[in-house]
DNA sequence: CCCGCACCTTGATCTGTATCAAGTCTTAGC
DNA sequence: GCTAAGACTTGATACAGATCAAGGTGCGGG
């Protein structure tokens, strides 16, 4: 179908030893590579290789629309993006993903959209059939996947509104709080908050052209409502007024 | 909030005796208003009263956005509409619901968005402490609510690719084809296709206006794609043209 | 330290859709 | 059938954001 960009390939996340503790899976809590405690004690025994880990170089794409849908991942760490494509090559990201989301939860045959790393991204990755058993023997954690898919529903809508109903300013500002918001619930400090996608991936998740983004950024700029920094960070100097612009006139 | 119309009120289905067989529902599939036996008869006794059932007229309020989510309803008959509003009253309908189509799913404390009647509608609905008490005897059916919320994330995707991306004409091609597609799943014939929905209910889903869709309507009748016959039916004339315009440019 | 390239910003102009403003059609009630 | 009111269509005009076209800027590699 399409041109842009994007290798393939598993690359397996090399038991990489950096001093830090690795980021725990959402699903089954686990940290290292192969073993996967899963969440509930329930009579439940440790699965070995339930779950692999593996890591994604930005720009890598993790899996394409259409796909046999074989895995669902969770990030563990990075930004991932989520995106339709018309025959065109108009896109549509519709939603990026952080650490603590899943990917691949659309559960149709094959993926209804395509997969592409932001940046460097850990995912912790499920077969499909040793899930379903996985599911089987534990209803709780088919419960916290079926709360997962309401939410994911609920900030779906909320994309539809900014899309069909908001100007650029108001989408400018939501997508702004909206990474604040996510910062600020993986834990990461904010305050100047990281925007780890360039202009093409932020207009083409709100529905806008780059220029349309830099113009606004700018405007933003000048009311004194954000402040640009270095390495991709944005201060969000008038949260207060940004929450108000971002879901009113 | 805002202004727009909507009684309130549960008017209880009367157990109106016309010939036709009621429509059943489906997560339960009772078909008369207080015996609920649930699908699967995996040791699960008959459940009295678990799904009552309730009738909306036109323009009703079934809920609306930031009240306390209570219910988990199916429609079983009629139309429904899903919206969501900015402060000052832009609107955004993210979805029209058909029979068999489930309402509430989002789980949130809250509805975060708001649903009313667009046609006479039929409804079943279940308290959400007894529906957690069902789903607990029946991971079956858990299953099932996972794979539609599943299905309902990818028809949001779609539209916001629809939103975020397709000219007016695309949008209201895109927009027929669906009508036609659930109306043939409902088992309704179709061919000529009845749109039950206003104009200003379809802009508001499109994210148009209503002049822009009664345009673009007409557009497509000088095209001979479609023919706007009375009663609300639109005939779909080129299926094929129409279906190429609604994917592409 | 400098270079090159990708990304970002800014400007000029265009255009699809919104907005404003009349009509015209449909339909339900009488 | 007639009529009124809402729903729909059509036309004229406006404008937010797209498109086309240059520059700037920052950053990684040599």
């Amino acid at each position: 179908m399409k041109a842009r960009t994007g290798q393939r390939e598993f690359s397996v996340a090399s038991g990489d030893n950096d001093a830090a503790i690795p980021p725990a899976c959402t699903l089954c809590g686990v940290r290292s590579l192969t073993v996967c405690a899963p969440l509930d004690n329930a009579g439940l025994t440790a699965v070995d290789e339930i779950a692999t880990r593996h890591t994604f170089e930005p720009g890598q794409t993790i899996f394409d629309e259409g796909e046999p849908s074989q895995h669902l991942f969770n990030v563990t760490d990075g930004t991932v993006k989520i995106y339709k494509l018309l025959a065109d090559g108009r896109r549509q990201i519709t939603g990026f993903l952080f650490s603590g989301d899943f990917l691949g939860l659309a559960s149709e045959a094959t993926y209804t959209y395509s997969a592409e790393a932001v940046t460097t991204t850990k995912l912790c990755c499920f077969r499909h059939g040793q899930l379903d058993e996985l599911l089987q023997r534990s209803p709780q954690m088919e419960r916290r996947l079926l709360a997962i898919a309401g939410h994911e529903l609920a900030e779906a809508q909320e994309q539809m509104l900014l899309l069909g109903r908001k100007t650029a300013k108001e989408r400018v500002a939501s997508f702004l709080l909206l990474l604040s918001r996510r910062a600020k619930q993986t834990g990461r400090s904010e305050d100047p908050v990281h925007v780890p996608m360039n202009r093409t991936d932020i207009a083409d998740y709100l529905g806008l052209t780059t220029e349309t983004v830099s113009r606004t950024f700018t405007k933003l700029k000048l009311e004194g409502l954000i402040r640009l920094l270095p390495k991709s960070m944005v201060a969000l100097a008038d949260r207060q007024q940004l929450s108000d612009i971002a879901e009113t006139s």
